[in-house]
DNA sequence: CCGCATCCCCAAAGATACTG
DNA sequence: CAGTATCTTTGGGGATGCGG
């Protein structure tokens, strides 16, 4: 039954490939970055992939020991998968491979997920020679909400879920204005130029703060 | 014909699968980090592939404008494939793979070629805290010779084919012998006992220099 | 509903033979 | 040597259905 379709090598790289090579599987670690979700939250996320392809991923990467199944305890007994510490520590390899993906030659095309465009934040953050600041963000993507925190200048919280009313600034819009917005397209300090629809209510120049430190053209 | 069976997202992540996620794509850009290699090089290094499978892969990496065609000047007038300079910056995303695969719960299992493992000394090569040294080695697997060199405590060269005899230290065995030394087994200072079948001639100190700094169990 | 299993179809990978 | 041609096999895309 199982294929197991490997490459056969003891190369670390092959070996990972073996583990994170297959066709969607590390679109759906990728999704479970920010933290668990249900089967049909992924499936959500990754329109395209087909239940049964889905469901095959899971059983694949549960048993390569990249993620778990878990059920949450009462009352809402539902099952999540969530990545296994050796599952985070994907994380150089998504930062990597994000850098790389924007100095692409041919232009990205398609649609990006609220998700991914909040994890560009937490993948290019790098506050470098500039200023040190501690502020509580709050980013509202139509129905995604999503809290940030950055304290002494390091990122240390990204998280979906409000702030509770503790947010310095609050940033609020469509999906697409929020994105052009933290691609650096409009100047938040400038008299509210802000893309279209997106509205920012607080403190205005730690939101520029964020974004000098965010420039995804940066190397490293 | 151009199947193009993309993800169809903006998100530099997926948009970098799109690339060098479809099956060998990258185990042939890993075939190419030291430099140029023909078409029957590339099978060599990658059994199992096939060379309708290889052909179409290349085809893609070169339209993905990751590697390119080259004719060499005469009287060689090979066809060689290398990589472009996007194609190079994928080092980090090796390198982060590199390091979550040597990681993995789960021991890797096969063959390791000869190229993978001389990478192995580039990937993890990190001197830290320790003296800053300079040294040219040679090491000499079998028939497959490498060249080293280490400048003030980096590691500025590493290609195929011998050092005309300016070696520091050649190092030459089997491929499991030298592997074996290089993960660690063995001491070569104490008194010669290197793997079966391996010779350690020259700077025997500079030798434990560069292993003492290629420690594949670090993190970072 | 949510979490899959099943089924069908096609595209891509594997294997092998063959040609400029 | 450097691929192409051909055939078989496998896995993914998409829809549907069923049990908990």
């Amino acid at each position: 039954m199982t294929g197991k379709r490997g490459y056969g090598e003891a190369c670390p790289i092959a070996h990972s490939l073996d583990v994170i090579g297959d066709r969607w599987a590390l679109l759906v670690v990728r999704e479970l970055r920010l933290g668990p979700k249900r089967f049909s939250d992924l499936q959500a996320g990754l329109p395209g992939a087909g239940p049964n392809v889905l469901a095959q991923r899971l059983r694949d990467l549960e048993e390569g020991g990249v993620l778990r199944r878990r059920v949450l305890p009462p009352p809402a007994s539902v099952r999540v998968y969530e990545l296994t510490e050796w599952g985070a520590e994907l994380e150089p390899v998504f930062g990597a491979l994000a850098r790389w993906g924007m100095r692409s030659p041919v232009p990205r095309t398609g649609r990006i997920s609220a998700d991914s465009m909040m994890l560009g934040l937490r993948t290019f953050f790098d506050p470098g020679d500039g200023p040190v600041w501690t502020a509580t963000y709050e980013f509202r993507l139509d129905r995604d909400v999503y809290r940030l925190r950055v304290v002494d200048g390091r990122l240390t919280e990204l998280a979906r879920g409000d702030t509770a009313g503790l947010a310095d600034v609050v940033v609020a819009g469509p999906r697409d204005g929020v994105g052009a917005l933290l691609d650096g397209e409009g100047a938040p300090l400038d008299g509210g130029t802000a893309p279209e629809g997106v509205t920012v209510a607080g403190d205005r120049a730690a939101l520029a703060r964020l974004l000098a430190a965010t420039d995804t053209r940066q190397g490293a």
